[in-house]
DNA sequence: TTAAACTATCACGTAACGAGAGAGTCAACA
DNA sequence: TGTTGACTCTCTCGTTACGTGATAGTTTAA
């Protein structure tokens, strides 16, 4: 009993094209053909076509299927197995997705509703926030819980006229940097002037100065590439310049 | 400050080739170009950059980021739930698959350790429960609850020799069933051999016959798609070749 | 000035078919 | 016996989001 290819498909619930799709890749060719070129399946041929959906209903790639189909049982299994985690670990990320995008519809909610005042304390939470999450630790470590504490509190006690001033003054540096880049010597007067105007943008945030607590925070801004994202975006190689213009400010090194 | 396309991709963490895809595609195009046709990133084109890739990371098609990338957060968040629910749906898909995977798993797990015997018995096992999943109630409505205890018991008790003749009786039915069609007569001489051929191999599993159950049996073929599929696939368009010579054998319809 | 590092534009490959286009084949009906 | 309708065949393009060369021109640091 041989079958034409709409007859198979029909049985199968798939389409002729899929019939002709397998026969191109080699995953199942039927058995013979007429003198007109007419695909015939026979019944081992259907046989294999009811494996090859089964493991087609399971995801699996028909690459896979053409290797693993004609194996014994042992080899299948493996094969599952391995199959089963790929899946597990796709489950995962969809999960992740998911957190991810309640977060964000959960700010931008709240940012739908936000009056331009509840906008600017959002955001300086999230400066803290962010702060914290990468630095905290390192931070708390290195200065002292009391030093951070006082940062963030002033953080918060900030009105909207120093944050903006604040704003400003980074602003303010950036173009300082930039000018003072193209000078290409970090002992250059602009290179330091820049450096004295990010003492300056510090001070905003930092309730002491020392220039240990300065040194270290520019050595900081090198070595973590968020910061050096940061920076960068605004002044090509900026990070490194600015480090270098800080070190001969606070007179670590030899002019 | 202008960028060029290396160190945008840089700070982005994505390759060259991305960007020029999503220039393509006209999803991000740089602001400016060079004379020698340089692409030149400018702040803005950064920030809907990262407002691409938040997107993307939440799993977006490039092709709605660009359609929703420039509306509000009021569009956005409709967006983000309606996607959100498509990834629920992948999930729920997903834990389907890992369902039906523990199935097969647990079944070739089983069919490699069973010697032909438990193979058999295990066949015997799904070919009831096959026919409870998707007749039970049914058959147990029309024939009552005796009848179809009583048929797999029968299946139960078959020994591995009765099975293989009722086996072999199938195999017949299907050769005369062939034959049969061919005159196109299911009132023929061959048509009623296969029909009463068909009474045989149902004896294997019923305690009792009736013409009623007989006919009833095989207007149930007819109807049931799975039932057309398994003897249409052993003979083309046998199954209601079969019925219309059991009607007539059964004397349901004058000759 | 020369080599290294960048940049540009094709264009093919990937997964699993869907959707035509154009042309030949087969079976039944008038 | 001719015709029609249902099938069949073999291309070939389209889909998603880039990766991976190939080939060639540009910029930049030493």
């Amino acid at each position: 009993m041989l079958r034409k290819i709409k007859e198979v498909a029909d049985l199968a619930r798939i389409s002729v094209r899929t019939l002709h799709h397998y026969d191109e890749i080699g995953l199942l060719s039927p058995e013979t053909t007429t003198d007109s070129g007419y695909r015939l399946y026979s019944e081992a041929d259907l046989e294999m076509l009811q494996q090859i959906l089964l493991f087609r209903e399971l995801d699996f790639p028909l690459k896979k299927i053409k290797e693993i189909i004609s194996k014994p049982n042992f080899d299948q299994l493996e094969a599952l197995t391995q199959h089963r985690n790929e899946i597990l670990e796709k489950r995962r990320y969809l999960d992740q997705v998911l957190i991810t995008i309640d977060k964000t519809m959960k700010h931008k909610r709240g940012e739908s509703h936000m009056t331009t005042e509840e906008k600017f304390e959002a955001f300086k939470e999230k400066m803290i926030e962010d702060n914290e999450e990468t630095y905290g630790e390192e931070i708390r470590e290195k200065y002292g819980e009391e030093t951070i504490e006082n940062s963030n509190a002033k953080i918060r006690g900030m009105s909207q006229v120093d944050y903006q001033a604040m704003v400003q003054l980074e602003k303010e540096l950036f173009d300082l940097l930039e000018k003072a880049y193209q000078t290409g010597d970090p002992a250059s007067d602009l290179a330091q002037q820049a450096a004295a105007k990010h003492k300056e943008w510090l001070m905003y945030s930092w309730s002491t100065y020392s220039k240990e607590a300065h040194v270290g925070l520019a050595e900081m801004y090198v070595a973590d590439e968020r910061f050096t994202a940061y920076y960068d975006k605004q002044v090509k190689n900026g990070t490194r310049f600015l480090r270098d213009a800080i070190l001969i400010f606070t007179g670590q090194e030899s002019v």
